[in-house]
DNA sequence: CGTGAAAGGGTTCACTC
DNA sequence: GAGTGAACCCTTTCACG
């Protein structure tokens, strides 16, 4: 799908504010009601926007630890990886999971309450999970960047 | 500050669906509007909703690649951290830069939208920021997982 | 894509328990 | 803290130009 510049400026104002209505958003990009509820409708259904989320402070609920983990699994065969990744993601501490290219098969992104916490994670879920042979973890000093997205240049908007 | 279940109700929904409102959120949790609306309140001015964001489809808007990066500095030094810092903060394709501890200084999550892409992001950015002695890529094959947020268990909910 | 109007809901009080 | 009721404002969604 294709996107001009109003596009590019919906998107761009509603990742600033989840929760701006389709008025203020129409006013905000210089279209009508109308016109914007229908080019938002479009954006949705292309899955362009793939949904609205409030943002959680993770330490406000207590999980203050954020670790990168890499695995490596015993071969790459088609039903191994499936089967590691029907399963990890079954475990909620999980917040990122990518198959990597390279010297490790898998990095995660996991968040734990504590070291018990992690500890636990590692042990009832990480640990467990199939065809894993070696397990990396490291832990996050400092937080200095979390976006969810590229940022889009405000130039165009 | 504390949460009780109503809370961790309230935040669960809104992570689902972050444009539900009010009065929906109300009805969800079993609380009238306005009891409701008062706890949101808090929720938002203690921090522990830190906001409302679309989530846009990196993918959609061409950023198909995803390069986790581990760079290393020539120390540790405090105004070595905070002079790379500084820098990496403007570069729009990193989403997420941790400072870790172990082998690796930083790890980070890049958005490109091809490999020449990364090529130019490599080399204007990532080589040009201050006291970096050495940068390791590695390219995501496939993403499993991708969450803001530890999800909250529906059992409480 | 813009306009306009109708219809329906949502938010936010003050007040009460 | 939580519920009720009502006023007011706003939003969405048409049909049409």
């Amino acid at each position: 799908m294709e996107h001009d510049s109003i596009d590019l400026a919906i998107l761009s104002a509603l990742q600033a504010d989840g929760r701006m209505s389709n008025a203020a958003l129409a006013e905000r990009v210089g279209l009508s009601p109308s016109a914007c509820s229908r080019r938002l409708d479009n954006l949705e259904k292309s899955g362009t926007i793939r949904g609205y989320h409030a943002r959680v402070s993770n330490r406000a609920l207590g999980y203050s630890l954020t670790v990168i983990v890499h695995i490596s699994l015993s071969g790459q065969f088609q039903k191994t990886l499936r089967e590691f990744e029907e399963a990890i993601k079954r475990c909620p501490n999980v917040l990122v999971c990518y198959l990597m290219s390279g010297e490790y098969d898998y990095v995660l992104r996991v968040a734990a309450k504590d070291l018990a916490d992690y500890e636990r994670i590692h042990r009832d879920w990480l640990s467990a999970l199939p065809h894993v042979v070696k397990i990396n973890s490291s832990f996050a000093l400092r937080e200095i960047i979390d976006r969810p997205n590229v940022g889009i240049d405000p130039a165009i908007v």
